[in-house]
RNA sequence: CGGGAUGUAGCGCAGCUUGGUAGCGCACUGUGUUCGGGUCGCAGGGGUCGCAAGUUCGAAUCUUGUCAUCCCGACCA
């Protein structure tokens, strides 16, 4: 390809809406444009990037014996009332009317519609194990997009459904699965951990998650995830799911008797232990959340941090977020009571439900709010003066150092991009939609399925997020636009444009993806280019070619040497086997 | 959804306080110059100042509304 033909526009200045690294270079190097919100236009070499990771991808998934299909973009709502989810999936579904007025939406995700191709062509138990996949745009209305490519609404992704007869049958799928995963995301020259996840919105049981870690070089929070590992082994989970050993600390307050003090003004924990001066481990914290409409009221040792997800799954909610000071007023009042925020406890609250973390159980003398400004009970314990909920269960969000449930080690915590997963879905849609199959004592049974996602765009983007510099991009070889960028140092030099066209045609036509910058630009600004778009190797045509010497320069190490055109163009065929 | 900010040429920005026919850099067109890390000069083209009302003789500038975009928050009790 000639530079001078190639559809590209290389900004001098980052653009002044982007926050990430990935999305800043990605728009100055002329890959991507915005079109909206969160929906990119993919430029020519943008989309051969993509297309690179999609045959990683479409050769991995064919490999391990899955079969590529397409399905629609826009989806009838009648396949969302079948499974449940129209209801619930909430505002990140666009829903839109045809002009008959019948309700579609832009697809989110498949699994209604794989189901419904399954029900329809798998009759017999001799037809399965079958994974399906297809590689497509999907479309969720999200709530903030952000981040260019790593959030957009609009992205590419690949998605395959497995179905089983059984459960062993999903165990095999799944971990085939994962193996696949491992592969895909290696030969994208991405390291990728395999954490423990929470499945969400999509259902199902267990699921995994592959993240791309980012700690190390965070100039930004491109990392929008959590994940806590252990160093020691290999316990690693998103921290929505993250589980760990209540630590040692204290939970036996100094105060001996039971007693209702004034705590003018202490609004937070911090404020309350300050002022009784007393650790915060002996406070129990009380916390008012909506889920699903309905008020929560969860308790937790005042050291630690209520894990939204968890406490939502407590109770099997879609939808979870803390309440607002009105609802507070609101139950406050329905209770007889008119505390303000920071003096709430579960005694006497009328139409909430009450869950207690496993924190809080061992507490004695412990400080708690009576739902009365400026009061707190101290010295309080379980079933003396207040209940010890029912309801007991792991809601907290793990902390760093916080031991590992496997081997007590302490645990670590960085930020991941989440650029694919898997989950194992059981029968939730397969049930749903009554969707089956014979088995081979003649019964009618609902599929096994499992879910298996990988982002393309984003992990393009997470790509970038770990392999650039200061000067642009650092492609990994395998997901290159192209491989090498030969670059004649003055288009007025006769013989190093020449010299320049020879390599250039050598590697052609060995079938070498080879880009030469032939515009009548200023050296300067044709080497800026290079870097900035990042192609993985470069041969520069400078004045030693006259010696018959030019410059060969690796991206990603930086490494030049100065060597024979002939040796160039052999270094760069030596890669293809 | 709450808070903050910004919308002026393809990109990055100034001008707005104190209303008077819209500017700079990059990019683009022509031309000369230069030629290994975004040369230097000359001459050009390109803008309903986000949109809509209002005030005014006159609005990019003042007022109101509206739309869009970005950031922060929605783990604080």
């Amino acid at each position: 390809m000639r530079m001078s033909k190639l559809f590209i526009q290389t900004l001098r200045e980052f653009p002044s809406d982007a926050e990430v690294i990935s999305h800043k270079l990605l728009v100055r190097a002329g890959y991507i444009r915005k079109l909206a919100n969160g929906v990119y236009n993919y430029l020519p070499l943008m989309w051969r990037v993509i297309k690179k990771i999609e045959n990683i991808v479409r050769e991995e998934m064919d490999s391990a014996g899955a079969q590529e299909l397409l399905m629609p973009f826009v989806q009838p709502s009648e396949l969302w009332q079948e499974s449940g989810r129209w209801d619930v999936y909430g505002k990140e579904l666009m829903r839109l009317k045809d002009r008959h007025n019948r309700e579609m939406c832009l697809g989110p995700t498949h699994e209604e519609v794989i189901t419904s191709i399954a029900r329809e062509g798998i009759r017999s138990y001799k037809q399965l194990p079958v994974n399906l996949y297809q590689i497509q745009s999907k479309f969720r209305d999200e709530i903030r997009p952000r981040f260019g490519l790593l959030r957009g609404r609009e992205f590419i992704m690949k998605d395959a459904y497995s179905f089983d007869v059984d459960e062993q049958g999903l165990d095999k799928s799944y971990s085939v699965m994962a193996d696949a995963y491992k592969k895909i995301f290696e030969r994208c020259g991405l390291e990728t951990k395999m954490v423990q996840s929470d499945s969400g919105a999509i259902g199902g049981s267990v699921s995994h998650e592959f993240m791309v870690l980012v700690n190390e070089d965070s100039e930004n929070n491109a990392g929008e995830n959590d994940v806590f590992y252990c160093p020691n082994c290999d316990y690693s989970a998103n921290s929505n799911h993250a589980v760990s050993l209540l630590n040692q600390t204290e939970t036996d307050g100094k105060f001996t008797s039971q007693e209702i003090v004034d705590t003018p003004n202490t609004h937070s924990i911090e404020e309350l232990s300050e002022y009784l001066n007393i650790p915060s481990s002996v406070i129990c914290k009380c916390l008012i959340y909506v889920i699903d409409g309905k008020y929560v009221a969860a308790l937790i040792r005042g050291d630690r941090n209520v894990e939204e997800t968890k406490l939502m799954n407590a109770f099997s909610g879609n939808d979870i977020r803390i309440a607002s000071s009105g609802e507070i007023e609101e139950i406050m009042q329905a209770s007889g009571f008119n505390a303000q925020i920071g003096f709430i406890g579960p005694k006497g609250l009328k139409n909430v439900e009450i869950i207690a973390d496993e924190t809080v159980k061992d507490l004695k003398n412990f400080v708690i709010g009576v739902n009365q400004t400026d009061k707190h009970l101290v010295g309080a314990n379980w079933g003396i003066d207040i209940d010890l909920p029912s309801k007991i269960t792991d809601i907290r969000l793990v902390e760093e150092n916080d031991k590992c449930v496997n081997c007590n080690s302490a645990l670590k915590v960085t930020k991941g991009i989440e650029v694919g997963n898997i989950f194992k879905l059981g029968t939730k849609y397969s049930k749903a939609m009554n969707a089956t199959f014979t088995d081979k004592d003649g019964q009618e049974k609902p599929f096994i399925m499992g879910c298996y996602g990988i982002g393309i765009t984003r992990t393009a983007a997470a790509a970038v997020e770990r392999h650039h510099d200061e000067w642009g991009i650092k492609w990994p070889l395998s997901i290159a636009p192209f491989t090498v960028i030969v670059v004649p140092v003055s288009d007025q030099d006769e013989l190093q444009m020449t010299s320049a066209e020879n390599i250039y045609k050598k590697l052609l036509d060995n079938n070498v993806e080879v880009l030469i910058d032939d515009r009548p630009e200023r050296a300067g600004v044709k080497l800026k280019d290079a870097d900035l778009i990042g192609i993985p190797y470069r041969i520069t045509v400078g004045k030693t070619i006259t010696d018959n010497l030019v410059e060969f320069k690796d991206r990603q190490t930086g490494k030049t040497d100065i060597i024979s055109p002939d040796e160039a163009v052999n270094r760069i065929l030596m890669l293809k086997n």
